[in-house]
DNA sequence: CTTCTTGATTATTGATACACATACATATTG
DNA sequence: CAATATGTATGTGTATCAATAATCAAGAAG
């Protein structure tokens, strides 16, 4: 039997701190770095320790064959565009290597007055990259002309195709070899609502 | 025979190395690190020596396949997400077929602190839907998995590639049957930098 | 006289040691 | 039985050390 000391605690197995408990979740290293990266190198792993991962997957509106959107240009979002010299580095908001930013709404919405937004519903479009669930950036100030991919609504249902317009007619040409291009009559009520510009796909 | 000690040289002021003819060409600085970041931060500090002003040569970056930039949150731009009903009819943003609103920035730039912007150089993963200028959303903070999109360094070049992590090995898999995988050696410095989450791309 | 060799000298660099801070488990106390 | 006190174990930042690399100029070699 043990005796009672007058001290508390005392040795015992799985006492103190755990492993991994530090500020990184993993074991440390001590490295010699360059006086001036020291903060920035801090900075990025503050940053770096916040969130822990996770990509919750876009919810996506049901709808017929597209879902449309449309800019409001309120918001502004200064993207720092980092030189190529940064090869193996990480980008840092306090980096010296920032060469100029890039706002995703100024960069992609060129016209709010005449841009929307489209969410693709079906692959017709699959061999030009735009695919079930993509978000289309439409700008309805740009000509429709041959070649060019738009949204068009014909009789009532709303498509993204490819404008073809030849002088033999009009088609509306899917990318992709499982279907068939629309051809344009006369009597076909075809409304186009504008010129995609950009396909936003996200893995 | 050559009773005469061989004092070559001697002592003398100004000898010795020279201050700032290290590495970085400047005084340096220990700190500790997370393990998994030493490796990371070496790449990145290999490739932002200094030039050379008098100094001899020094091994220059090598060109790389991207471009980076970084987001900052500060701007917001909601777009109203029309119902598919407005059919043929284009979409204002007074309309009541408005079903909800869409921010580029916010819908795309989940966190802010770990996501950044890369410029796509080449089109090795053509197959992808990932061509030659366009830009890719990159979020650190995503576990690089098997099969995820990464933009990685390896051995101080930048590239776009596709993941592979199997029992037999780590590769570097291009989307583009003109480039071959690069298989990741136990040697091989590789650095990844972020998951892939977007790509946008302008016709 | 010119060029090369070589030791002396000093900064750099990575590793290690150490002191202090922090977290944890449990005996002791009330 | 709950709250507290105390010892133990690990994290974190800084100091120190030894090996390396860079540089200079005195001698040696040609």
């Amino acid at each position: 039997m043990s005796n009672t000391p007058k001290t508390h605690g005392g040795k015992r197995p799985g006492a103190g701190r755990k492993k991994g408990s530090g500020l990184y979740n993993e074991p440390t290293k001590v490295v010699r770095l360059p006086e001036s990266q020291v903060p920035v190198i801090k900075e990025w792993l503050k940053a770096r320790v916040k969130s822990p991962a996770d990509a919750p997957e876009l919810p996506l509106p049901k709808a017929n064959n597209a879902q449309t959107l449309r800019p409001d240009a309120s918001s502004h979002v200064d993207l720092p565009l980092f030189s190529h010299k940064v090869v193996a580095g990480f980008p840092s908001p306090a980096d010296d290597n920032i060469e100029a930013r890039l706002d995703l709404n100024e960069h992609y919405i060129r016209n709010p007055e005449t841009t929307f937004l489209v969410r693709v519903q079906g692959d017709s479009m699959k061999k030009s990259g735009i695919h079930h669930g993509d978000i289309l950036v439409v700008d309805r100030s740009i000509n429709p002309v041959d070649g060019k991919i738009v949204i068009a609504a014909i009789d009532s249902e709303l498509t993204v195709k490819r404008l073809s317009v030849k002088s033999t007619g009009t088609w509306l040409v899917p990318e992709n070899d499982d279907y068939t291009p629309i051809p344009v009559k006369e009597e076909s009520n075809l409304v186009i609502w504008g010129v995609v510009t950009t396909v936003m796909h996200s893995f």
